[in-house]
DNA sequence: TAAAATGTTGGGTA
DNA sequence: ATACCCAACATTTT
């Protein structure tokens, strides 16, 4: 699933692909993929602008553009690539850009939770994210005092965008194994020590996914390597690679979620 | 065969 | 504020 590393990844490999390029086309394929503003205002306000700046915030991909920005959120299945435009449209293709230069940008999205919105005010769907978790607002001193100011488990607060923006399931589960804490740990319990395990833990996380081109699982496959060296996600009934005890699968917050019950103790 | 599980966000209710 | 359920979906697994 597309996470803060995966949208990194995929902003990294376009962006040298997408710079300067003028907006042509849009052919909008699935029109509930655009959440602002309506289809027929996106196609007269996209046509001749050109793309600035290729940017991430959490894991949203921007594209700054001569007047607007293009903001996309890849949610469960998206994917984002640049194909020559004679190729035709694929299944689940839900909005093409042609671009100068024979290039389109697909936005593929196999089960069509992804979101485009394209506006002037980008503040206006990015303004109620957390912190970005490899900037240098997010500290491990503001992440106690934050974690004091809830009183949630640790593992559904993690995954609040509105707390901390960028993780996901995998990162969460994985992050907390490396901070050695338990996925239901009361958020106002945890030590300043502790929460500096958890700072820690979480940009390193981040920062290896980022290494390894993020992680693919299952049918979305997104090409990256990060999948072959998770300690405990995806990993029930395996050996802990830290003790080697079993890693134990249960449900927080209806999400899968996967510990070492030796090493992440309550 | 049909139902359950998967994972991100937003909306609703309590 | 927070816990809970559901909805948006396609695909795989049970």
């Amino acid at each position: 699933m597309p996470e803060l590393p995966e949208v990194e990844t995929i902003v990294r490999k376009l962006r040298p692909q997408l710079l300067d390029r003028i907006v042509q086309e849009a052919d909008l394929r699935w029109s509930r993929t655009l959440a602002f503003p309506s289809a027929k205002k996106f196609r007269g306000l996209i046509k001749g602008q050109e793309i600035r700046e290729v940017t991430r915030r959490a894991k949203f991909f921007i594209l700054r553009l001569s007047d607007l920005s293009l903001l996309i959120h890849l949610r469960m299945s998206g994917d984002l690539f640049i194909k020559d435009s004679k190729i035709g449209p694929e299944k689940h293709d839900r909005l093409i850009l042609k671009l100068s230069g024979n290039n389109s940008l697909i936005f593929n999205d196999t089960r069509k939770f992804g979101r485009v919105w394209l506006t002037a005010n980008p503040e206006e769907v990015l303004g109620r994210l957390g912190p970005e978790p490899l900037s240098r607002s997010f500290t491990s001193k503001w992440l106690h005092t934050a974690l004091h100011g809830k009183q949630r488990q640790l593992k559904p607060l993690l995954l609040d965008q509105t707390f901390l923006a960028g993780l996901g399931n995998i990162y969460a589960d994985e992050a907390l194994h490396i901070a050695k804490l338990h996925p239901l740990a009361a958020s106002d319990s945890i030590t300043a020590r502790e929460a500096e395990a958890l700072h820690a833990a979480v940009r390193k996380v981040l920062k290896e996914g980022i290494r390894r081109n993020g992680a693919s699982i299952d049918w979305v496959y997104r090409g990256g390597e990060f999948q072959n060296y998770f300690r405990v996600y995806d990993r029930e009934g395996k050996p802990c690679p830290t003790c080697g005890t079993s890693i134990q699968r249960i449900t927080v917050g209806q999400r899968g979620t996967h510990f070492c019950p030796t090493c992440q103790m309550r």
